[in-house]
RNA sequence: GGCCCGUUCGUCUAGGGGUUAGGACGCAGGAUUUUCAUUCCUGAAACACGGGUUCGAUUCCCGUACGGGCUACCA
C-alpha cells in the first residue's frame, strides 16, 4: 500500500461526539500505519446547522487526543481549500457535469409539494414516498418539461435542485472492508439531492468530489453512511471515477450503555427523576402524561430493569400517554449513543466540555472529567476493534503498529463508563512520578490553592493509586490544601472512646516534641503511645485517620502525617478531638 | 412499512466443524493492609431460536426472532 491518504470529515454542527473521536482515530491510525496522509475536511455544506466554535472544537478536540491532521485547515497541504463552504464553485461545475452527461436533472419541486407527496402517501399503505425512477417522470423537472421551459426557469432564478438521475433495473455491489460484499438493487434507490437550492451541495456530492479531487484512497466511517454508500458509487459512475474510487470500511456504531449497567439501587430515583425531567419537557403538552405518576411508572420500569425492554413495547390500543412514556424511554435507552445521553446517564460522551448557548446545550467532556488522552484514545480504540492478542494497554504508537481494518467488528458497541474508567486508572498507576504533578496541579489551583513542587509531588505519590479520574485527587484528597469539610460521623461515633481522649493528648503532645517528623520516626511514636497504653493498631490508627483527614479512606497515615507536617498535624488531631467530643455530647 | 447491517458471559471481545469456549471491565468471595486503594488468588456468568449440511455444529447454509442503521433541499 503505498501513499494512502485518508479523511476525517467532520461536519461543525456543534461539539464533536465520542463516535466521531473514534472514527478519526480509525483514519488515523490507518494513515500513520502505512506512512499515509490523514487529512482533516471540514463539511459545512448545512449553512442552517452551522454552529459557530464547532470547528475550533473539532481541531482542539483531535489535538488533545494526539491525532493531528497532516492536511486541512490550518494544516496547510497541496489539496485545499478543506472546507467545504470554500469550495462551492467546485461543487457546482461538477453538478452541472452531471446534469450535461444525463446523469442528473433539474428539479423544481418545492420542499413544501414534496412533503405533501409523503403525508399524502404515510396516510395511505404505510409506505414511504420516495423521488425515484418510479415517480421521477411524474415531477416537475427537466426530464418532464420541456427544455424551452427549463431554461426560462433556469433564467428567472426560479429555485431549482439538481438531483441524481438513478438508472432502473441495476445492481450497486460494494466490497466493504468490514461487511464485505452488500449489493444493493439501483430500483430501491431514490434520486438524491446533490445541489440544493441554496447552491451547496448535499453530502453525498461534496463527499464524491472532494475525494476525488483529494484522492482519497480509504473511507473509514460510521454504519450509518452505508446505506448511502451506492449512491456515492453511483456518483463515481457518472463522473467516470470508478477505477479510481477509494475503499470503503464502515464502522460498526457505538451504542448507549446497556441499561442494566447503569441502572443500580444507588443512582435509580435520581435516574428516573432526570429521565421524567426530560420526558415532560420534550412530552409535556401529551394529554393524560403527569410528572408525579410519569416518575412512579419510570421508577417501577427502571427496577425490574431485568424486563424492561420486552415491558417498553408500544401496543396499538394503548393510551397517547403510555405510548409517549414508553416511545420516549425507548428512544432514550436503547439505539446510538446521542449527545443527550451524557446529561441523562451522567457520564461524558465528548471530548472536551462544550459552552452551550444555553445549560441544556452544554456538555461536560472526558477532559473536564479527569480523564487521560492517552486512555480515552485506548478505550475508544477498543470499542470495535481488537488485536486479536490480550493485551489491552496500548500507547498511540502501539495502536498503530497493531491496528488492522479486518480486525474490526461487525456489531454494534455498547458504550461501557465503567471501562473508560478502568484504562483512566491503568493509565494514572504506570504514569512515572514525575508526569503527575503537572496534570493534577491546575485541579488543586482551580481550587485557590498553590501547593510548593515538593508539597504537590509527594501528594500525588500518596493519592495515585486511589485515583480513577485527576478529579479524585481534589476530591479523594482537599484535606492536604484545605480544612476538613466533612468528618464520617458513623466512623467517629464507633471508634472514639471519650474516656481515651487524655491518652490521645498526650500522644498529641509526644508528636509535637518530635524533631524529625518523617513517617518512620511517628510510626516509632505510635508504636511506642501503644505500648504504654496497651491500646492495639485498631484503636488509635482510625482516631488519627479521622483527625487529620475527616474520613476512613486515605493513603498511610504515617505518610500522610509526614506530608501535612507536625504543626498541621498537631493542630488538626486537637480539632479533631473538640469535634469527636462534640459529637458524641450532641 | 421498505431497504441494508448485525447477533459468543450484564458489557467490550478472542476463537472457530471435534476446545474444560479464552481474556478484560463490572460483580461476588478470599489473601495482604491500621482504613481506603493498589496487588494477588478464587468464583458466578455466554455461543438467540428452529431447520438443514455433516459422523459431529457455537462455528457453514436457510429461515425466524431480536437488535441496529437508513428511508430530508442533515451530515
Amino acid at each position: 500500500m503505498q501513499n494512502i491518504r485518508l479523511r476525517f470529515a467532520p461536519s461543525p454542527t456543534g461539539a464533536l461526539h465520542i463516535g466521531g473521536v473514534r472514527t478519526a482515530l480509525y483514519n488515523y491510525l490507518l494513515a500513520r500505519k502505512f506512512n499515509g496522509t490523514f487529512i482533516l475536511r471540514i463539511e459545512d455544506t448545512d449553512q442552517t446547522r452551522y454552529v459557530p466554535g464547532a470547528e475550533d472544537y473539532i481541531v482542539e478536540a483531535l489535538q488533545w487526543c494526539g491525532i493531528v491532521p497532516d492536511e486541512g485547515p490550518g494544516f496547510g497541504g497541496e489539496y485545499g481549500p478543506y472546507r467545504q463552504s470554500d469550495r462551492k464553485d467546485i461543487y457546482a461545475k461538477y453538478a452541472k457535469e452531471l446534469v450535461a452527461s444525463g446523469n442528473a436533472y433539474y428539479a423544481f419541486d418545492t420542499p413544501e409539494e414534496l412533503n405533501a407527496k409523503r403525508a399524502q402517501s404515510a396516510e395511505g399503505d404505510h409506505s414511504v414516498w420516495k423521488y425515484d425512477s418510479h415517480t421521477r417522470m411524474s415531477m416537475r423537472n427537466s426530464l418532464t418539461m420541456p427544455a424551452a421551459e427549463v431554461e426560462q426557469l433556469l433564467a428567472d432564478k426560479t429555485p431549482y435542485t439538481v438531483r441524481l438521475k438513478v438508472p432502473a433495473n441495476d445492481e450497486v455491489i460494494i466490497q466493504d472492508r468490514v461487511r464485505g460484499e452488500v449489493i444493493f438493487q439501483t430500483n430501491e434507490l431514490d434520486d438524491k439531492v446533490m445541489l440544493k437550492a441554496d447552491g451547496m451541495p448535499t453530502y453525498h456530492l461534496a463527499n464524491i468530489i472532494d475525494d476525488h479531487l483529494m484522492q482519497i484512497t480509504h473511507v473509514i466511517r460510521g454504519e450509518e453512511w452505508l446505506s448511502s454508500t451506492a449512491h456515492h458509487v453511483l456518483l463515481y459512475r457518472a463522473f467516470g471515477w470508478e477505477d479510481t474510487m477509494p475503499e470503503f470500511a464502515h464502522l460498526p456504531l457505538i451504542l448507549k450503555p446497556a441499561p442494566e449497567s447503569f441502572i443500580n439501587k444507588n443512582n435509580l430515583a435520581e435516574l428516573a427523576e432526570r429521565f421524567t425531567g426530560d420526558l415532560m419537557q420534550k412530552h409535556g403538552d401529551t394529554p393524560g402524561l403527569k410528572e408525579d405518576s410519569t416518575l412512579k411508572a419510570i421508577t417501577q420500569l427502571f427496577q425490574d430493569k431485568a424486563s424492561l425492554s420486552s415491558r417498553l413495547k408500544v401496543k396499538d390500543k394503548e393510551p397517547e400517554d403510555k405510548k409517549v412514556l414508553k416511545t420516549y424511554l425507548k428512544d432514550s435507552l436503547y439505539g446510538k449513543l446521542s449527545k443527550r445521553d451524557g446529561d441523562r446517564l451522567g457520564m461524558p460522551v465528548f471530548p472536551l466540555s462544550w459552552e452551550g448557548e444555553t445549560e441544556a446545550d452544554s456538555f461536560l467532556g472526558f477532559r473536564e472529567a479527569g480523564f487521560l488522552p492517552a486512555a480515552v484514545v485506548n478505550f475508544l480504540a477498543f470499542l470495535g476493534w481488537n488485536p486479536g492478542t490480550e493485551q489491552e494497554i496500548f500507547s498511540l504508537d502501539e495502536l498503530i503498529e497493531a491496528f488492522d481494518l479486518e480486525k474490526i467488528s461487525k456489531s454494534g458497541a455498547r458504550f461501557d463508563y465503567d471501562k473508560a474508567r478502568w484504562y483512566n486508572q491503568q493509565y494514572l498507576l504506570q504514569m512515572p512520578a514525575a508526569e503527575l504533578p503537572p496534570l493534577v496541579r491546575p485541579i488543586i489551583e482551580a481550587h485557590g490553592h498553590q501547593p510548593e513542587a515538593d508539597y504537590l509531588e509527594g501528594f500525588c505519590d500518596l493519592m495515585k493509586e486511589r485515583a480513577v479520574l485527576l478529579t479524585d485527587f481534589w476530591t479523594g484528597g482537599y484535606y492536604f490544601f484545605e480544612p476538613i469539610r466533612d468528618y464520617d460521623d458513623v466512623n467517629i461515633r464507633k471508634r472514639y472512646k471519650p474516656e481515651r481522649r487524655p491518652l490521645f493528648e498526650n500522644f498529641i503532645g509526644q508528636l509535637d516534641e518530635l524533631s524529625n517528623f518523617d513517617a518512620v520516626h511517628t510510626k516509632e511514636a505510635a508504636h511506642t503511645f501503644m505500648e504504654e497504653t496497651g491500646l492495639k493498631f485498631g484503636d488509635v490508627l482510625p482516631i488519627l485517620r479521622l483527625g487529620l483527614a475527616g474520613t476512613m479512606q486515605g493513603p498511610d497515615v504515617f505518610r500522610m502525617m509526614e506530608l501535612m507536617g507536625k504543626e498541621t498535624v498537631v493542630t488538626r488531631l486537637r480539632e479533631g478531638l473538640n469535634y469527636f467530643d462534640n459529637l458524641i455530647n450532641s
